[in-house]
DNA sequence: GATGAATGAGTCTTCATTCAT
DNA sequence: AATGAATGAAGACTCATTCAT
């Protein structure tokens, strides 16, 4: 039984196309990515990608917009509990931040936006305003009800959620930068909780306050 | 007396002909900068260019390389403090990086071998060998030895390593991606101050630990 | 009762065609005009139309071959008119063709015709052989006669004839060609009766003759 | 003596890509000419035709204007002779318009115009105002002047321009467009002089009148 | 018959690299 | 050593044509 050369499919090709075009930028960057590449991992013809899509940008575009929605969503999700100590959503935040970053390419989503954001400026901003105003702003908004409720130290919330979420971040981008090329595993889940308890309580033993 | 039309610097030309690359690779990645810029921002001509570098990769790989000593040093420069409480030293430590990072490429380079590590992997390797291993060890050496006094509490030292730098390379980032698109800007100096004191004694007050 | 979704209208389809097609071949030459828009602007879809015409090319010799009858029509038309004094006969043929000009896609179609006569060629055969010298001849002829009659001074025809006619088909390029972009508009029927009278009996005053 | 792969002649290479691009815009229109024939043509390779032109578009700008500007200044200048009898004034510019015609490239230009015009108005829009309204007006002016001195009859001077000038206008598209596939070749000389005559003073003989 | 998704050959354009001067 | 004109391989994108439904 021969594969028909035509095959129609129309309602799945937008998700296989982006799903290719994630992996290949994730793998290349975008300029290095050509459409042609993406069409064939997607398992169609060059001409096929254009009629879902106007543009290798359009593309870009889509992959971060898919990619990032549900991310957005699941953040939210995991701290919108309400009723927690301070400590404790540190920790759920941490661990399910730990686990999307398992599931979702947002390591590979970052590195993307890191490495174009100046060529492709629009697709930063996309990002910085769904994803990251997002991210670091319910996590700030934590600190601060955290803070009014006397849990938390005083002090700017917004870089105190750079200090919560900022060794994550690295431990992602570490992963996808620098283990392909030999570098140390580094354990995630293990970070989250050590970077937690430390965050939480401080570096400092007792005895040195 | 007349200027001459050709001159020879060949000592001086490498140097800047890497210097004004590593303003458009960070600007724009690898394949987005034109040899042709490179050539027209160190002051010579295309052709010349290729007298002192065989290809595009060439260059960047001497970009690269080029901005692994420095850092080298400011790392050993930066910790080799040796007899101080260790809450000062982070303080010493992050100030520093910051001072650095405002004065050497760090940001940028950080962003080019981040968005370029699957094409040039041997860029990401040495970066990574040199750079990275060097920085985190060192860092971790001083987390491990705060720890033998009794100064810090148990845990993975490279793990607490991120934990003190991580958010300072998100800072870092943040500045060299999401500020050129409109995003609130960070005072990395503030940053460097607030994230020392919560990461030595912890978010939490008093009441609630 | 419910309109059927395919309908079966055979018979109208190929004229369809060629209206559409004739518009879009006038506004943008052959090589600019997509299949996919004389389907769109006939109602149809792309692969509908391939059900009546083997390519591209089949349209557009359609297109030129279905405006050739009704000009030989025409011209025929216009110029049986047989006891007639010369003059007479040359203002009837010329407002003749402005109404049909007026009517008929003639400009449009010269302008194809002479816009992809290289590409062509046979295309502006079949047009030359069987508008072109169907109307020259047929304009040549009528002089003739009258020259033969002793009405119209000695000369050749087929020059006469174009004394005739160039000024009419230069109103009609004029039209189709330089007011779409802003030139003055020409007055084609005040042009007929003024070059009538003028190529009649002349330009000049009796006292320079 | 072998020719050399890479030669220099940056002076003369405008106007060779200029002549190629002319003989195969004229033979083929502006779509169906690929920039590599127009290349090949020049002598040159592709990429060196774009250290020239930015854009197909752009040379096909050169090419009317290079052709258009000699054509009006030679234009002007064989009816500014100031004071000549009408008459021999018409046969002068007719005359002229011929010579011209044999040595540029006005019919080819004037087809790819007119072929092109709903594609590129802005090269219609130069077009008309560079040589058409100088030339109409400029006929329409001396027109008007013979008319104020009595010579000329009464009437709009810009259709009687086009009575002058459409019948040369027709004999040179005929030249481009239909005598490639075989029709009877026109002598424009003596359309020329037959054609003058006949507008001065009319085809009507004294009998008819 | 009718559709429109799918195809892939073909074109414009860019840019790393070479080489005559 | 220095130049920049010249090259041509490579990639984005279009669109005539085909075919599964």
């Amino acid at each position: 039984m021969i594969a028909p050369k035509f095959q129609r499919r129309s309602e799945d090709r937008p998700r296989e196309i982006c799903n290719a075009a994630l992996e290949l930028f994730a793998e290349r960057g975008f300029a290095a990515t050509r459409v042609e590449d993406i069409a064939a991992r997607a398992g169609i013809s060059k001409g096929t990608l254009y009629l879902y899509f106007k543009d290798k940008q359009e593309i870009f575009g889509a992959v971060v917009r898919n990619t990032v929605a549900p991310n957005i969503a699941m953040i939210r999700d995991s701290i919108t509990a309400v009723d927690m100590p301070f400590s404790l959503m540190v920790y759920t935040l941490l661990e399910r931040f730990v686990d999307i970053a398992e599931q979702l390419p947002i390591g590979a989503v970052a590195k993307i936006v890191i490495g174009e954001s100046r060529n492709f400026p629009e697709l930063a901003r996309v990002y910085h305003d769904l994803v990251i105003t997002e991210a670091i702003g319910a996590i700030a908004e934590l600190v601060g009800t955290a803070q009014a409720k006397g849990e938390v130290r005083p002090g700017d919330a917004r870089l105190f959620a750079m200090t919560l979420i900022g060794p994550m971040l690295m431990g992602i981008l570490w992963r996808e930068t620098f283990e392909p090329v030999g570098a140390a595993t580094i354990n995630l889940k293990a970070l989250a909780r050590q970077h937690a308890a430390a965050s939480l309580t401080g570096l400092l033993t007792e005895q040195v306050r």
